[in-house]
DNA sequence: CTGTTAGCGCATTCAC
DNA sequence: GTGAATGCGCTAACAG
């Protein structure tokens, strides 16, 4: 019924090994040969069997990718990214291969269950995406799971992770968010804000910890001291930036500052503002992070770092495939750069 | 070296064929011995191989997404939909399902592609989202595969794309986009707009021709001229949209009104007409398509169409599982749903 | 309920 | 350069 690789070989007159041969190009050929089998797939029809052939080859044409929201277009470009740089000749039959996105959800049950799949699949490579969960148990546990992987052949990336422990062999592209939280703020206090509110992610992510410190190293520079009544923590969302914002006002009316986890929470806030019948940036000022493409839309457009995600994903994506240079000591920082927009001004009244 | 399904077996002193039956579930097997055999996978990490399994039985855990661009929210949503509803049990070896999320970029070769990557794997069920290329020969190419795919035992469901012809077997959700697009327009002609610039999708696509002809409809049911002049194609992109705009004011400089084929191309008409020295709604309504959630942070608002992006998703996932009834035909449409904001207004003068 | 027996379709040794 | 033989690890009958 279905067409398998005997089939071809019958009707090329050849050998299936030779079909095999044809169709991997990994070794010499007749022309003439390779010719009568290419017409033969052709006329037949013929679909290798992936499964077959991941089976008989101990290694398959997947490559993982975890995200923790596929529905954000900050893995979503990464993801796009990631995706066009592990095509291309160099697989198994005809050198495609299929990105396999998984969306953890932020779970780091999730997590695991995915990876394990992907070990599972025997995926020829995987790359994280986005900040890890804090947590030693799971960090031990993934940790585990990716020197497993590791073992098994699966090339591993973490693309705007923080890096994995040296023995995972896990190549890590890392985005500075301290660096950038600083940026931020110091750009707001170098405007001459001092009583700014600050919108954190989720609790025990790397992503909202480092972009937190950020922000607070830049306070302690500047003799600020940091008020805890002015942090709120909530998930990476408009919502969440909107309900934060509003808490913040509540407890301190005179903020002349918020300070976004990213972009999309920061539109929450501008949001929030509005509502509340504050001017942005004459009343508050706003900034987000990651830059992401509706950002410059706001109105007025928004002050952010821009994170070069689709470089990073693009970088992770070669990497994974053996096709660029693994960074000095498997780990690479990448700096984002500091959007000055109109959402930020001098505070009122200075 | 690696630990197979017969090490599992000797260790918990059973057959392989009772592993399998136990980590697969879809078979009776003695409370006692099940404990005994789970004891043995978690002491020896066993970890199922995926191809083998697959090539055995036949058919795999993989379910193919097809979407024009990740980095797009709208395919986003849809695919983190899809792919919420696609895990859960009732797969092989622990019910958990794998999307392979593929990028096409619009390309219809590269759809091809990746449907035959699919078919390779013995996906268990291809999900396609968004418009199809409107290609006399890419969509026989199509359809072809559809049945291959379709034959082979792989469902497929059409997502937010118009039906496939009827012996694919292939469901399909489809989006009223003509509705949609007519629904708009209408709002615009009720307000008093006459002179209205509408910035469509790419050519050769359903879906910017349904949304163009509903456009058209409406004109053409209120007594308007449909001047060619006012229409502009460019891709689903800010930048698109951007450019559009200044053409359409360049062309005809007392347009009242934009119409653009999503969001995305209607945030950055927003932006030209800005930076045009243009206010919005005041000088120029505009509208979207699609109500992403950024469209309502918009300033002003967005009106658009609202497509149920993520129901969609879920109910095209499940049918892909076999988990919900298949609509009537194998066809249901999806109505949006006009939400009115602040972005339109009465025309100046008017 | 459990064990035995055959392949699933292909890649890869070896020979020639 | 090409063919023949072997096994990748698992599932699915079929017995018992």
């Amino acid at each position: 019924m279905t067409v398998t690789l005997a089939d071809v070989a019958a009707r090329a007159q050849v050998s299936p090994a030779t079909v095999s041969r044809v169709l991997n190009g990994n070794y010499p050929v007749a022309a003439s040969t390779r010719e009568r089998v290419l017409r033969a797939v052709d006329e037949l029809d013929y679909v290798l069997n992936g499964p077959a052939s991941a089976l008989a080859a101990a290694t398959s044409d997947l490559v993982g990718i975890l995200v923790n929201d596929i529905a954000d277009p900050f893995f979503g470009i990464m993801a796009g990214a990631i995706q066009s740089e592990i095509g291309g000749p160099g697989g198994r039959a005809g050198g495609e291969r299929l990105a396999v996105v998984c969306n953890t959800g932020g779970s780091p049950e999730r997590e695991l269950t995915y990876l394990t799949l992907l070990q599972r699949q025997r995926a020829a490579a995987v790359v994280l995406t986005g900040g890890a969960v804090e947590n030693t148990a799971h960090a031990t546990a993934v940790a585990t799971k990716l020197r497993k992987l590791g073992e098994a052949g699966t090339r591993v990336v973490l693309c705007g992770r923080p890096p994995a422990p040296a023995d995972t062999d896990a190549v890590a592209l890392t985005f500075d968010n301290r660096g950038g939280g600083r940026e931020l703020t110091e750009h707001l206090i170098g405007l001459g804000h001092r009583r700014m509110g600050y919108i954190a992610g989720p609790e025990e992510r790397t992503t909202t910890r480092h972009r937190l410190e950020g922000h607070r190293d830049a306070l302690a520079a500047h003799g600020i001291a940091d008020d805890p009544a002015r942090t709120v923590h909530g998930r990476y969302d408009r919502r969440a930036g909107y309900e934060a914002t509003i808490e913040l006002l509540r407890r301190e009316p005179g903020l002349t500052a918020v300070v976004a986890a990213n972009d999309t929470v920061a539109l929450g806030a501008c949001a929030a503002l509005r509502d509340s019948g504050l001017r942005i940036p004459d009343d508050v000022s706003v900034v987000g992070f990651d830059d992401l493409p509706f950002s410059i839309d706001a109105v007025p457009a928004l002050t952010t770092v821009r994170l070069p995600l689709a470089d990073a994903g693009a970088r992770a994506g070669r990497i994974a495939m053996g096709r660029e240079e693994v960074p000095p000591g498997g780990i690479a920082t990448i700096r984002g750069e500091l959007m000055v927009r109109g959402s930020t001004g001098v505070p009122k009244g200075a």
